[in-house]
DNA sequence: CTGACTGCAAAAGGTTTGCAAAAAG
DNA sequence: CTTTTTGCAAACCTTTTGCAGTCAG
């Protein structure tokens, strides 16, 4: 398993190294989840004049090279990782709205069944499942 | 399994029953898969005075009393169903953004793995999979 | 130098809200 | 007659885009 560093895997796609783009993969790294406003508020701690729509063009680039990962969690936000991260899956709690993180080898089964079933290759850390955690559950019960 | 009829679903809420709740139910029913804008543009075939703020307050009603679902299908707007529809599980593809749909009971093991594991009772008609369609992989392979 | 990248401001897309009028029960 | 529901317009929030200036290579 070779690794190569963040810039090297820029201008290996013909991007440019700039400030900007190391201070948001930081950010990225930081926060572990995140969203482009939470990134934006990281990145502006460092450096104030970054404006937010740098922030999602770097995002799509970063993604383009590999370097991270979003998931779509809930209605309007896009939440990024790193791909250094091991590889989860979201649950969204659709009564608290909790989202919980499990390991996304529970889902190897349901990946090669779709595999089989219809030559879909899932990308696994892109899968947000949602339904009611335990939690809430157990509330409903009681009443 | 005794079935109510849609009005008497609203009306056990505590709502009233409009002839905007009925056109909003038929579309949806009608076309099985779609965004509040379609909805909004079907419903207005019959009557084109309905305002699009309606469609949404009357989607979320129509949700909570049980009488539809959605589902988040990447980034732009939501899709409701129907939940007379036999359930499904949405793929969609990262590379030509198609979207197939494929019966819910393929998700049964991994369901069942997330029950056992956190509690957590998934929405099967809620998850949509993000990854590679079988023709986007082939094409891929050819290169 | 030169093209890629950025900041800014404005637009676009999707959803929500306040309010007065209309309709349901 | 009372309360919910609706239409309308405006606000809102997140994301995208055009453009002129800046910076990496």
């Amino acid at each position: 398993m070779i690794s190569l560093d963040w810039d090297e895997v820029l201008r290996l796609h013909g991007y440019r190294i700039t400030p900007q783009r190391q201070l948001v993969l930081e950010a990225v790294n930081t926060l572990g989840h995140a969203t482009p406003e939470e990134l934006c508020t990281e990145v502006q701690k460092y450096a104030a004049a970054v404006n937010l729509s740098t922030i999602y063009r770097t995002l799509e680039v970063l993604e383009e090279v590999g370097l991270v990962t979003h998931a779509h969690i809930g209605h309007g936000a896009p939440t990024y990782h790193s791909v250094e991260e091991d590889s989860h899956i979201h649950l969204v709690c659709d009564t608290c709205s909790q989202v919980e993180s499990v390991d996304a080898e529970v889902a190897e089964v349901f990946v090669q069944i779709l595999r089989d079933k219809v030559g879909f290759e899932t990308d696994v850390a892109h899968v947000s499942v949602h339904g009611q955690c335990a939690k809430c559950l157990d509330r409903q019960k009681l009443l």
